[in-house]
DNA sequence: CGTAAATTTGAATGGATTCAAACGTGGTGG
DNA sequence: CCACCACGTTTGAATCCATTCAAATTTACG
């Protein structure tokens, strides 16, 4: 209910070198030439938001959609009752207010997790490739495809079944991001806001884990190391 | 756990007399000609299905997506568990298996609540218009950012706080379908499968909401009244 | 008309929430 | 540099809401 005021700016890496951006492969202008490229980075930005930064508001005009680098967002959208709910985590390749590219306010609000790096896209760039790039448009639904897929995921694996369940598989989503095992330790609060359940019931559910050597902290305290196969007998059991 | 097994044939009404559509402003081919329309309509058919009845099945190789002309569709996905969990219902002008435009497999279930009248539109015609028509890919956009929202919708309406406020704003969603105050009066197991939460409790809460006067029932038993006020009340409450 | 399916209602159980308090931690200013 | 405050997390105990299981009842349908 409480509402605080997190605005940090962000800071300007510099314009974005999408030429050799090293997820080029996985962003939405992976089809451009080279010198088509060089056209659109003079006006995309690369930014770094710190933990906690707010990237855009829900119901802005919004004139920038952005193409996540490094870290994790997530979407927060209020609910009938006046608090927050995570609708989704979006992560490296994903496009955060793809909205604005049919002209729509932005459906959320984009927070940064953890310090996050994005590429920030105005919307007159798509307009303008739009013409010339078949290209672009199908790259651009596969992206709004992958939001629905994370969308349905978020309800049909985050929203249902006991907390236990939830927790194990929101833990085997943020395992999936990395390829190293490790999983990004999102805050309890976080958790309960994606799942659907208390910040008391996240944090109960996770000392349980912990002490049944299901996840283990590492020393950094952002990461976590979990043990992937009894996690999974948990988020499939009823 | 039980899977039954509901596949009956659609009815043929005849091909799409998209020209003379009644929705056509509402639909994907909105922004074409008369003649462009009569190259279309020539593979475009126009079915009824009856209630109940499989229109889609998840996972199948999509050959064709779908316009709603009339009725209410439930799209279906198992969860981990497997169960069976409705991730939205789609209304006149929805676009159901909208993911066949990018090639993908169907990603849910589609069955009829009611009976309903569907346009098949074969994948071959968004790929053939597609490539002249600037316009289409924007109304295949637009309708994904709609299925988005519902998604969206499904997580922070149907998916979060007490039992009686997620029945309250499912109905307040089904009489914004109609316009005349009525809304279609849906089982309650699958109240039960889009909210979350047991048929029992979908059941109680109805009828509860039956004996403070808050819906009533028309004569032929498929259509309600609410009192749409209170009803809000209620979808606010934590 | 008879069977299967869906709905309704009851009673007991269990899981999650709520409220409260203690604990740890990070950041700020003196 | 340390004290202090704010914030997030953890843990406990009581309560409450929803589920589960069961049985009765109604509805749908061949």
């Amino acid at each position: 209910m409480k509402r605080r005021a997190i605005c940090t700016d962000p800071s300007w890496v510099g314009r974005a070198d999408c030429v050799h951006c090293t997820i080029r492969n996985r962003v939405l202008f992976a089809d451009l030439t080279p010198d088509e490229l060089n056209q659109v980075l003079l006006v995309v930005d690369d930014l770094v938001f710190k933990r906690g930064s707010m990237i855009y508001r829900q119901g802005e005009a919004g004139n920038a959609l952005f193409t996540i680098r490094r870290g994790i967002i997530k979407l927060v959208r209020e609910t009938p009752d006046g608090h927050q709910r995570i609708v989704r985590l979006m992560s490296v390749g994903d496009v955060a207010g793809i909205e604005v590219a049919i002209g729509s306010p932005y459906k959320h609000s984009a927070i940064a997790i953890g310090e996050s790096q994005l590429c920030r896209i105005p919307v007159t760039v798509i307009e303008r490739l739009d013409i010339k790039h078949p290209h672009l448009a199908r790259q651009l639904m596969v992206r709004w495809q992958r939001s629905l897929d994370n969308a349905d995921r978020a309800l049909v694996e985050f929203s249902t079944g006991p907390a236990d369940a939830r927790v194990a598989r929101l833990l085997l989503f943020l395992s999936s991001l990395t390829h190293d095992g490790r999983c990004a330790d999102i805050g309890r609060q976080d958790m309960g806001a994606m799942l659907g359940i208390s910040t008391e019931t996240a944090s109960r559910v996770m000392a349980d884990f912990r002490r049944r050597g299901l996840v283990e902290e590492t020393g950094d305290g952002e990461r976590c190391h979990c043990n992937v196969d009894i996690l999974k007998q948990i988020a499939h059991s009823g």
